[in-house]
DNA sequence: ACTTTAACGAGACCGACAGTCTCGTCAAGC
DNA sequence: GCTTGACGAGACTGTCGGTCTCGTTAAAGT
């Protein structure tokens, strides 16, 4: 996803009235080349200060001074100061594992949840995480973004219960959309509120209360 | 609760050094009083702009100019922006309604569900809310009030679900605050995210959801 | 009436911060 | 060696929350 965002910024030159779209692709490209270093050392950089954040903002010049770079630097390639975040956010803690599909319900639901709440309890990305949904709410790119980011999170549950309901775990007439929606809101709920814990006794109960005890 | 925050910067003035506790309230009060009309005109003004905000933010100027106010004139009687702008909202759409007790779990819950559900999917309130969240997100004095109020309505619902556990309507070994947060993170989820509905029947599955099926 | 006190409207001012612009420099290809 | 574009540095702009100041005005005591 880095890349893609990088590129973005990029073609726009291609912008240019009348003058074909082939000439955007066509002309090879000359002068000096993109500094991979710079990109891991602006994304470090932010990655880092997301982590140290603890939820207070990160300003731009914040990252581009303790990466070594200048602010255009960073505009050259990102669209915003929440997009470099969200990228920086990805780039490490990004590779989601598939869900698994054991063949119970129970058992598939009870590891996605978990894993979930461990995520956020444990991972050194969690005030990364806060900071980064608390500037969504100022900036609509990355909001966004991050819409994109949970849609998908939730069409991945929605698979695995899909899963159980054809193998008749589940009634046919279950509103599973409301199923994964209770799994995220409580999640994101206690998340950002903190009020009260997301181990994995609560992920426990959490599974026990959508599945009734009596399901297989 | 309007009155309260706006006492609050009144009585600041009696931190004078070794002047004795009694001197703050001791003194009566001279000069100019504070003007009415310019309270409701401000907080009239704020909600009025939280209403058509329709989730883009407020600027404190913005709220001065509408209610024809200097910007001084609010910051002497509310401490932050924020805390105006919740003033606003809690000021006329803040009668909570007390939680039913008709003796049914089932039935109140079902009740203040989709009583919760219904405001915020039909009333005005729903952008203003919207933006007040927002606004929180970047508003740590704001955030702290909020805390407080969302606070106090899982207290409400939780004295439902006791009632009903205490009528025998739940499992005693049900963990209460875990129903409860599936309750509102569920309609936090869904009120900010807006990627699906909160109607009433949703409402009614959620409930049904939490009580198991066969339940009396 | 006169004085004191404090609220009021207006708006200058400050500090932070996102994002843009400019400039001198440096590397990649012709 | 010449053109092109990335780079670091940092000045600059515009916005906004919050403070400060000033001249005016209303309430209360004398």
């Amino acid at each position: 996803m880095g890349e893609d965002r990088a590129m973005e910024a990029n073609d726009a030159e291609g912008s240019v009235p009348d003058a074909g779209p082939e000439d955007t692709a066509a002309r090879p490209h000359t002068g000096r080349r993109r500094n991979e270093a710079v990109r891991r050392a602006i994304l470090d950089a932010a990655l880092r200060l997301l982590v140290e954040s603890e939820g207070a903002p990160i300003t731009v010049e914040a990252v581009a001074r303790a990466a070594g770079v200048g602010k255009q630097t960073l505009y050259r390639w990102w669209p915003s100061k929440g997009a470099v975040l969200l990228d920086a956010l990805t780039d490490r803690a990004g590779q989601d594992v598939p869900p698994p599909d054991t063949g119970s319900l129970r058992e598939d639901l009870r590891t996605v949840v978990a894993a979930t709440f461990d995520a956020a309890q444990r991972a050194p990305w969690a005030p990364a995480l806060r900071t980064l949904v608390r500037e969504a709410a100022t900036d609509p790119h990355l909001a966004e973004l991050l819409r994109a980011y949970t849609g998908t999170r939730r069409a991945l549950l929605r698979d695995v219960l899909d899963r159980g309901r054809a193998r008749g775990e589940l009634p046919a007439d279950r509103d599973l959309d409301l199923v994964v929606d209770q799994v995220y809101g409580l999640f994101w709920y206690r998340f950002l509120l903190g009020h009260a814990p997301l181990d994995r006794a609560a992920a426990e109960r959490l599974t026990d209360s959508l599945l009734a005890p009596g399901t297989p």
